[in-house]
RNA sequence: GCCCCCGUGGUCGAACGGGCUAUGACGCCGGACUCUCAAUCCGGAAGUUGCGGGUUCGAGUCCCGCCGGGGGUACCA
């Protein structure tokens, strides 16, 4: 029998990391297994629904790239057809009205167990479980009569969720047997912990898709760290493509314990990725992620400058720090310039009459002045990159100069030399 | 309170039903390289496997008891 698993979020904002993750182990099962990613809305709690999340949430998915099979369902729609099976359990005595409400039977002997894909055997006594209502008085159902009817009628065979389900499982189990059905395999897949340690569950603020987005990760390379984050191929294994991780990804491989976000980590990985681009695939990512944060920079430009800082940013959303002064003018610190006014002239002197204004031209009249005024390389051209790029950090400087063109260079070198002699 | 889950260096994880000096990665420290920052390449430090008992020739792996963290205990999801 085929495999199909489903994500079901609540439409109450956007699609935190730690739920992404868990959508990510569902994803990747079901492709594994030549099975479907269902997506559905778990919206019964209309109060809390929160007006573009339905909408969020799936752009961040697709953005990841998890795609979905058939279409996104919602929860809501299903409200009479809880209502009915709700009304049949009464008339089987499996439930009873309460107020107005509906309220399900449970058994208050024995235990409910079931073997959970990656914790093993989990069994909760009976005597402990309330009987819990199916239907608000107001006719809505509640969220553990609703999801696991879905369940069943969506014919979902295995369901991957956090680790906050567990305790909702029994109770679940016992409302799908009574209406006659199988429960479907569990997984429980723990929480991702913030670096201070606490959850990032849905009620602790924390970090969203589109925030890594926006922040410049590259979707790959996040995803790649999140299969990471709880499962594990082997001891060696790091980094892997997203048919790798199909190929490889199995629920026993999956820990039980929680795992701490390390951004450290992702940062490393990300660079890893970008690294490994072709300069072609690169630039037009960088072009592409800087369209979406609204820079209008020139894309001849922004195309040229890309081999130049593939190999020293990890996030493309460093690039408008690092590189921004190829695309608008800098003021450089003029504490950083202090007493450099004449390596600064020097410099404009020299790169007058360099022809072709070209990197590796630029390279050797700079090497020359540095030689002629007696100064390490090291030490003549930290002025002279503070005064072009406006920092001591920046991509190389010959062929940052040969960016920014003849022109600009002199106009900055004349500035900083003017205030530098101040 | 009660029920349930979890516990390997700072972090992520490996160690198939017990067996070589607990494997790898990130980070950290040092070195090489160097126009800054990176990248890359070498090398290093870092774990009494939460604690205490027990079983065993032998335990991270099995048993018991604790401790710590987390989740649930809603007409929230």
């Amino acid at each position: 029998m085929s495999v199909r698993v489903r994500m079901a979020p609540s439409p109450t904002g956007f699609l935190h990391i730690g739920n992404v993750r868990t959508a990510l182990f569902n994803w990747l099962f079901a492709r594994n297994k030549g099975g479907e990613f269902r997506l559905r809305i778990e919206n019964t709690d209309t109060s809390r629904e929160v007006e573009e999340a339905t909408q969020q949430i799936q752009d961040s998915l697709r953005w990841l790239g998890l795609d979905w099979d058939g279409d996104v369902t919602f929860q809501l729609d299903r409200l009479q057809d809880c209502a009915a099976v709700a009304h049949r359990l009464v008339e089987e005595g499996k439930a009873y009205e309460d107020e107005g409400a509906i309220r399900f039977r449970m058994p208050d002997e024995g235990g409910t167990a079931w073997d959970d894909a990656v914790r093993g055997r989990i069994e909760f006594p009976n005597d402990k479980l309330e009987d819990l209502v199916l239907v608000r008085s107001d006719g809505r159902p509640t969220y553990n009569f609703a999801s696991p009817m879905e369940d069943v009628w969506d014919g979902i065979t295995h369901v991957i969720r956090g680790e906050d389900h567990i305790s909702n499982t029994p109770k679940q189990i016992n409302i799908i047997r009574a209406v006659g059905a199988e429960p479907p395999v569990y997984a429980h897949v723990s929480h991702v912990l913030g670096p201070d340690g606490k959850s990032l569950s849905k009620r602790h603020g924390s970090v969203t898709v589109d925030e890594f987005r926006h922040a410049g990760y590259y979707a790959p390379a996040l995803m790649n760290f999140l299969a990471l984050l709880g499962w594990s191929y082997d001891d060696k294994t790091t980094i892997m493509s997203r048919d790798e991780l199909i190929e490889r990804f199995s629920l026993d491989r999956v820990v039980p314990s929680p795992a701490t976000f390390d951004y450290e980590k992702l940062d490393w990985l990300n660079g890893m990725y970008l690294r490994a681009l072709s300069p072609e695939e690169y630039a037009a990512e960088l072009v592409r992620y800087l369209r979406d944060e609204g820079y209008d920079w020139d894309e001849a430009l922004i195309r040229r400058a890309a081999p130049i800082v593939q190999e020293k940013i990890e996030r493309f959303g460093q690039f408008p720090d690092f590189a921004g002064f190829l695309f608008r003018d800098i003021e450089p610190d003029l504490a950083l310039l202090n007493g450099a006014a004449p390596v600064v002239t020097a410099a404009r002197e020299e790169l007058q009459s360099v022809e072709p204004f070209a990197a590796p031209e630029i390279e050797a009249a700079l090497r020359a002045l540095a030689d002629r005024l007696e100064l390490s390389p090291r030490k003549a051209f930290e002025p002279i990159r503070v005064a072009v790029t406006g920092s001591k950090v920046s991509p190389g400087l010959f062929e940052s100069l040969e960016l920014l063109g003849r022109e600009e260079t002199l106009r900055r070198l004349s500035a900083a030399a003017d205030r530098a002699a101040v």
